[in-house]
Formats: C-alpha cells, structure tokens, sequence
DNA sequence: AAAACTACCTGAGTGC
DNA sequence: TGCACTCAGGTAGTTT
C-alpha cells in the first residue's frame, strides 16, 4: 500500500485532525520494528503536534521539542480513530489526542519504524542522504542524465534509488516507464536527454494522478480500509501480467530486476 | 565505487 | 484441512 501518494493522503487526511493537538497517553503495545520505537515517544504526553509533513516517504509529526518520523514499510498504515474502537492485531502504537480521537499506527510485517530525533529532521541519518522530491522543481531530466552517467544500471533500477529521487516504489516505477514507452532494461546511461524528459514528466504526472485519487478516497480515511482496489483499476501494467496492453492488445510481460517483479509492454516500450 | 545480494516479518495465495 | 512453498507496496546493511 503506501508508495509515496498513499504516504502523502495519509498526511493530508491526518493533519486536519492532529495538527495543533495535544497529546494524552501513547502505548506502544509493540516496539519491534525495523529498529525498535524510539522510548522517547511514550514520554510526549503534554507536548503539542505543531504540524505533519512528509519527506520522501517518511511522515514527520513535528513538536517544540523534536521530530517524530514515521515510515509505513511495506505494510503499514496510519489512522485516526475513535479511541474505544477495538483493537486489531498489529495495531502496535496508539497515541491519543486532546480531541478525544487516536493515532493509532497499524503494521504486520513491522517492516516500519516510529523514531524520535530532536534535531532537524532533514539531518537524520536515515534522510540526509536522500535525493529530491520527485514533484519538486529540483527532479528534472538533468538529475536523471546525472546520475545516469557512469553507471551500468537499469533505467528502472535508477528511478528506484533513493539517492537519486525518492517516492518512486514498484508499481510508480512500472507504470512511468509504461506511460513514457521506455523498456525498464534499458541501460540508462544510454537513454537521451528528451526520452529522460518524458519520463520524468510520467512520474510527475502518475504520482500526481495518485495522489488526486487517494484524495477521493481520503474523506473516508476513517474507515477500515476503502483504498485498496482504487489505484488498481488505474494501472496500465502493474500486476498484469498475461493481459492485453491498454495501447496495443500485446500481453503484458513479467520480469525480475533487481529482486522485484517488473511489469511492462514488449511493443510498447523500447 | 558500484552492483548484487541478504535481511527484517506476516499473511495471502497456490499446489499437492 | 493441512502442509510446504512462493510472493508482496521498502530499504538499510553487507558482500562481491
């Protein structure tokens, strides 16, 4: 679930009910996760969320005195809900709020983390290094050509490396080489500087539609889920595999790249 | 230095 | 029904 526009609607539709608040009691029911949830956390009762941000796919809930960033992993997700709904398995730090509501972080596979820094966020080890937003000014053709040079990887390798711009998961990557007609094994230091161009456009513009659909779906965040088959009637190659091409009728192909499933159109993409 | 691989974990689905 | 097995939206850390 949360690939970067799944990350972004959780925080549109958290903040309007956490900014501002102030928190009650926080439990963390589990503390394995990728590292163990920071101990500080269960100490915030009393301190103020004066906003929620995000940062790649990190949600950073900022306070007076530091930062609590939160990645969903591969599983995760984040709600706000009535404090005496029941609880479910994996629902493994609840946070409650002067509002009367819950903060509550659900995650089977633990894959996620909730960790406290009290410095700027942005020079925390795990976001220093990170390369730009891809909706931001700063992820042009010029920053994939750069990083391209020298390099042996794939194009699709390329737009999954953090380094190089963040938020770009699987199923993004997939269905931006898709919509920009580019093979994901194509070497990327050999794609030119108007190919590198469109593409960067079809990640802005499919990252873009995603988060426009997860804002339809956000007014009803509250529930237990809503979301799960939305984004996938949209996919024009991802998890398809065997079915026709939207564009051409020629069966989609798997492959493997990089130990994960690569979905694209042999026609269609060169 | 970069590329390839491993590891973390649970649950859903498949085939026998 | 149950067991064994594969695969899944992420990404840091280790090895080659």
């Amino acid at each position: 679930m949360p690939e970067l526009p799944e990350v972004e609607t959780t925080c549109q539709g958290i903040a309007p009910h956490v900014t501002g608040q102030t928190i009650q009691t926080v439990i963390v029911r589990e503390a394995r996760m990728r590292w163990p949830v920071s101990p500080e956390i269960e100490d915030l009762s009393k301190e103020t969320i004066l906003s929620v941000s995000r940062r790649a796919k990190y949600i950073l809930l900022t306070f007076e005195s530091g930062t609590l960033l939160i990645h969903l992993g591969m599983s995760g997700s984040l709600r706000v809900i009535d404090p005496a709904a029941d609880l479910r398995k994996h629902d493994h730090v609840l946070i409650t709020l002067s509002n009367g509501l819950e903060l509550r972080y659900h995650d089977p596979r633990r894959f996620g983390c909730l960790l406290w820094t009290s410095e700027s966020p942005h020079l925390h080890p795990l976001i220093q290094h990170l390369g730009p937003e891809p909706l931001s000014e700063d992820f042009t053709a010029e920053t994939l050509k750069t990083a391209a040079q020298k390099k042996k990887t794939t194009i699709k390798q390329l737009i999954m490396d953090g380094k190089v711009v963040v938020g770009v998961g699987n199923i993004y990557a997939c269905e931006a080489l898709f919509q920009a007609g580019i093979h994901p094994k194509r070497k990327a230091a050999a794609i030119s500087l108007t190919r590198l161009d469109t593409l960067t456009n079809e990640i802005k513009a499919v990252l873009a539609r995603s988060i426009k659909q997860g804002g339809t779906t956000l007014r009803d965040f509250l529930r237990e889920d809503g979301t799960a088959g939305y984004f996938k009637q949209q996919l024009a190659v991802y998890d398809r595999e065997g079915e026709a091409c939207l564009s051409c009728d020629t069966p989609i192909k798997r492959v493997v790249l990089g130990q994960r499933s690569t979905f694209f159109c042999p026609k269609c993409q060169k």
